[in-house]
DNA sequence: AATGGTCTTAATATCGTCTTAATATTTTGA
DNA sequence: TCAAAATATTAAGACGATATTAAGACCATT
């Protein structure tokens, strides 16, 4: 593995927190990128190719548990949560969204440090080639860190359920999922049973991404059980 | 795939805590061993063969600190520490030692589960993918994870309750299955003397799946009896 | 008020299962 | 060995289950 600077981005809204991670983490020997909200932070988490998320999780624009889950879309790269909430049950849903720790302010810089060099011991003993975070499928290409998708180049909106459907299909590309396991998966358990509303999205899905919506190509149902992203 | 219960080391002198993890972790879905000293701790280590090890700092016999280094010299395997010391500088050398992450008692038990959710996470990313259950035969592929047929290489298509029928028939491959159990497996109770839509769909796989449906090679009749998937 | 997205309903189309029956094959027993 | 009985194969169609599709009501956002 590269003996690399380790790069670290932090999502913070409070200039004052920035600062003072600023000073700690480059005393260090990190590189530090920082982002004052979600959207930007998102945004720099694919550009400046991090090797560590530090995010807080109060930002005024968008939920935190909700950025943690759109980074895990497409990457299993380091989260380190900060808050000021020490409440169980919010810890406890941080953690299963997919952050690797979380601490309560005020935390001690000491602590922190151990706690990065810890989730970049994980990372590093990954290896990981830095995967490239894009699905494609012969004229389908779909970036899932930016959540566009492309057909032959050109650029196709999709709602986010569509997109939600699409992704779905992607994580299990090849193998069928049931209706209930999809319907699960993007609507939610209440809605486990409603078969239509899956049947819908799909053929909705099938006129924006297949050529001829009638015969799919990818998109494929297995009569009776489920749906399948044919791959082959 | 069936996902093995994960096997959890508990090394905790205090008798109380240990039976208190003992039924936390039981109740959710863990395989429990305890040790109540370090020299026991290490031991079990090797035997028992845990995913993870939860590991009180304050032991009688041996320093925590020691006992997580010892480990380190052969394992990677993921310890969370417990701890009465809520000192900055024994969490960063436990951390550093190599523990994967450190709780202040008295902690809250989802607060632990969820930690060690995400170490088992980790450690579950790394552990290279089970293979996926395949079973062939001659010219014949059956992927039972993604539900697909191969013949020479070529996708066939199976009815729900063709593929019902033949993944019994291989589950006992090489067996014969009398005609009353097939009927019971596949169509339930209610069918068992219905054998008529036994041969029927016995016929539809052999023209699926024969190349001479009049003279199958692997889907065996034993006349009188039941049927019989030839592996030899 | 306009837009875009989701949820909901309903008609229509398609596919798979069940069912029957005619035909073929194997076993049994004189 | 032959004929009758038992058992299995195969084709075909009715029916019900499931999937497709269009259309519109509802809701949130701007």
């Amino acid at each position: 593995m590269p003996d690399n600077v380790p790069v670290v981005l932090v999502i913070e809204d409070e200039a004052p927190i920035r600062r003072f991670l600023q000073s700690a983490l480059i005393d260090h020997g990190y590189q530090f990128f920082e982002a004052a909200n979600a959207k930007d932070g998102l945004s720099q988490a694919t550009t400046r190719k991090p090797d560590l998320i530090i995010l807080d999780l109060g930002l005024p624009d968008l939920d935190g548990l909700e950025v943690v889950r759109r980074l895990r879309e497409w990457t299993t790269l380091p989260i380190i949560i900060l808050s000021v909430r020490n409440q169980e049950t919010v810890k406890v849903s941080a953690l299963d969204a997919g952050a690797d720790d979380y601490l309560t302010k005020p935390f001690s810089v000491e602590e922190l440090l151990a706690r990065m060099r810890v989730v970049l011991r994980h990372s590093a003993g990954l290896s990981q080639k830095a995967e490239e975070p894009v699905f494609t499928l012969e004229d389908w290409k779909v970036d899932l860190s930016s959540r566009q998708v492309f057909m032959d180049e050109k650029e196709i909106h999709l709602t986010p359920t569509e997109y939600k459907l699409l992704t779905t299909l992607i994580r299990h590309a090849g193998k069928v999922i049931t209706h209930r396991q999809l319907l699960k998966e993007v609507w939610g358990d209440a809605y486990s049973n409603e078969d239509q509303y899956l049947h819908v999205y799909m053929t909705r899905l099938r006129h924006k991404l297949e050529k001829d919506p009638a015969r799919p190509k990818h998109l494929m149902i297995e009569l009776g059980v489920g749906y399948r992203l044919k791959v082959d």
